[in-house]
DNA sequence: TTACACAGTTCAATCGTTTGAACCAATGAG
DNA sequence: CTCATTGGTTCAAACGATTGAACTGTGTAA
């Protein structure tokens, strides 16, 4: 039942005192180098672990970094969480990590956790409906100055850093290829309202339709899931005539577009065009593989580290948006319009 | 430029000492109801964060759990980590995450950060290669009194405690499964060497056919991915004399598979059978939907943590190690041999 | 009247580390 | 021989919260 050895075991064990111990351990010059080796010697043989809490205590400042989440169970949102932490890393941060389920409540619950357990900056993708004035209460009652940066979903008017995607561009570019191809009967399956992303990409969607002249042929809102694309799929592939195309908000919702199509012997890329959206690992090895924007979250992710670490460091110019620009990739579930005996006067 | 209020300063504004306070915000019965309310008043006013670096120095302990994954871009392993915060969240603990990237020295580097960050606890994937002699480093090291969870991966011979998935049953059930459908000729696409669960798996995979008196047709490692099931499928699929089922180490293996079904103009289920591992959620909205082993994350991750929480606790009994049992989850992946006109004499 | 219990508050030490200032030899310059 | 310099080390006061002990003042019992 012995205790952590601290500063003061190794001081004993050598014989000199604690600010020696201390300074030795940080390599400050003002230590001879022998007294140094001894020190460390002690410290390794006596499997002295460094205690953060009482150094970020003395000090006032923490090398921690926090990351709320707005979902977990979205593999697209993980991907965000793997790049960062390899950032942080390298910068020799330990990361706090936190999960909103994309419930307000939880994550100013969150948010206030992690200010407890002093984290020095944080990284967050806003759960739907947050709005500017709930992320200047989360400031001020508990971030105070420790800086905040967004990413993946902007929120308006916030005065905060983000680093979101394009997703105007990344639509524009899936609409372009759909309409290559011929098709002019194209559906949207729409995700989590309350968000940036599903009001810019859905307003997007609409937009880039009417400048070609065309209306939507359906529009549909529900979560972003595969169990969404999959129920919300049904009604629009069973129609009479039912669009040659399906935009999803994301590949999540794609997929289980997919998932119905299969059920009814309708194949994806032949049949019927379907589009995803982030381009998460899973969208290239579907059956057929998934046409999709890939939004760069490595870019992302590493954009926003730069910035919170700037921040961190003093960095006082107003709060950046940036945007980072996605790219389509074209793969095997789209195609062109099959060309089905379609009633005469259809057309538009 | 104000910096964060304290004890200190709730106790001036209302000119009490520090000790009230502090006893007041914690709810002490000692404390009148009426300097309760003022203390709690002022806090609120002044936007006060309670720090919890003092009080863990103070109190020689902390509430934060690390959580150590081995790795994040498979999407079952990020299925832990929701309902580990879960867990968590209620039992008020705050959650440290560490990525060790299936690398040894990348392990014990965050094993090192989480505990010079006061982890009180910690629940670890150990990556590939993690033997037991570095787990009794790392605890004598870094993490002394700090107890240890191990959770989906077993290390042989550890003294510490583990909650891990039944293998061999989920296996089992697989191929009870294969065989009632006919299947004899069956083929291993395996994960990572170096884990448990690719040795347990794949052992129970060729005694379970020894039992029914069948060889398996072959047996490939590699990474647990889907590049490497659609690269290792390939030759699989094309051989002059093709297994009737392939039985992958893990849904993302089987999903690469069924790419390299699909590019073949194979359809799983109808051609050949495909069997996955894990059912994390995409596996039921493939194309088409994978038969699998349900891992139960939910019932590991809720054993785990309250395993660990009851070692936090002062739990001194012996180091445990709890299964938990698969569920085999039958979709259309797989399905009866296809009676193709075989070569006569081809048979066992 | 003295003593005592008791509720409510304060005192003061403590956790482990950091850091500016002070200290102390030993050396070199004047 | 003194005085300043310098390299190496120690002093002591923080940081913000906790907590057992000590201290008030009131009310009650003896």
């Amino acid at each position: 039942m012995k205790s952590r050895p601290t500063l003061k075991t190794i001081a004993e064990h050598i014989g000199v005192t604690v600010s020696t111990v201390s300074l030795a351990l940080r390599d400050d010059p003002r230590i001879s180098r022998a007294t140094r080796d001894r020190v460390q010697e002690a410290a390794d043989a006596l499997d002295y672990v460094y205690n953060r809490h009482a150094a970020n205590l003395r000090r006032g400042d923490s090398a921690t970094v926090a990351v709320c989440l707005n979902e977990l169970s979205n593999p697209f949102v993980t991907e965000f969480l793997q790049h960062m932490e390899a950032h942080f890393r390298e910068a020799g941060r330990m990361m706090l990590f936190g999960h909103a389920h994309e419930s307000l409540a939880l994550q100013a619950e969150v948010v206030k956790q992690m200010a407890e357990h002093g984290a020095a900056g944080m990284i967050m993708v806003p759960v739907m409906g947050t709005t500017a004035e709930e992320l200047v209460r989360l400031q001020r009652s508990y971030l105070r100055h420790c800086p905040l940066v967004l990413i993946s979903r902007d929120v308006d008017d916030a005065p905060v850093d983000r680093v979101i995607n394009d997703d105007g561009l990344g639509v524009r570019l899936l609409l372009e290829h759909l309409q290559a191809l011929g098709h002019r009967r194209i559906a949207w399956l729409g995700g989590g309202q309350g968000t940036s992303t599903a009001r810019d990409r859905e307003r997007s969607f609409v937009e880039g339709l009417a400048i070609a002249g065309l209306t939507p042929v359906s529009i549909h809102h529900g979560p972003t899931s595969m169990a969404f694309g999959d129920a919300a799929a049904g009604p629009l592939l069973d129609a009479p005539n039912p669009p040659t195309a399906i935009v999803c908000f994301s590949d999540l919702v794609a997929l289980g577009v997919q998932a119905a199509c299969y059920r009814r012997g309708l194949v994806p890329g032949v049949d019927i065009s379907v589009t995803g959206f982030d381009d998460m690992d899973v969208a290239a090895y579907a059956t057929p593989p998934l046409t999709s924007v890939r939004v760069r979250t490595d870019v992302i992710g590493q954009q926003a580290s730069a910035l919170l670490l700037a921040r961190m460091a003093g960095d006082q110019t107003p709060p950046r948006c940036q945007t980072v620009d996605p790219l389509l990739v074209v793969r095997a579930s789209t195609g062109p319009v099959p060309d089905t005996p379609s009633l005469p006067g259809d057309a538009l």
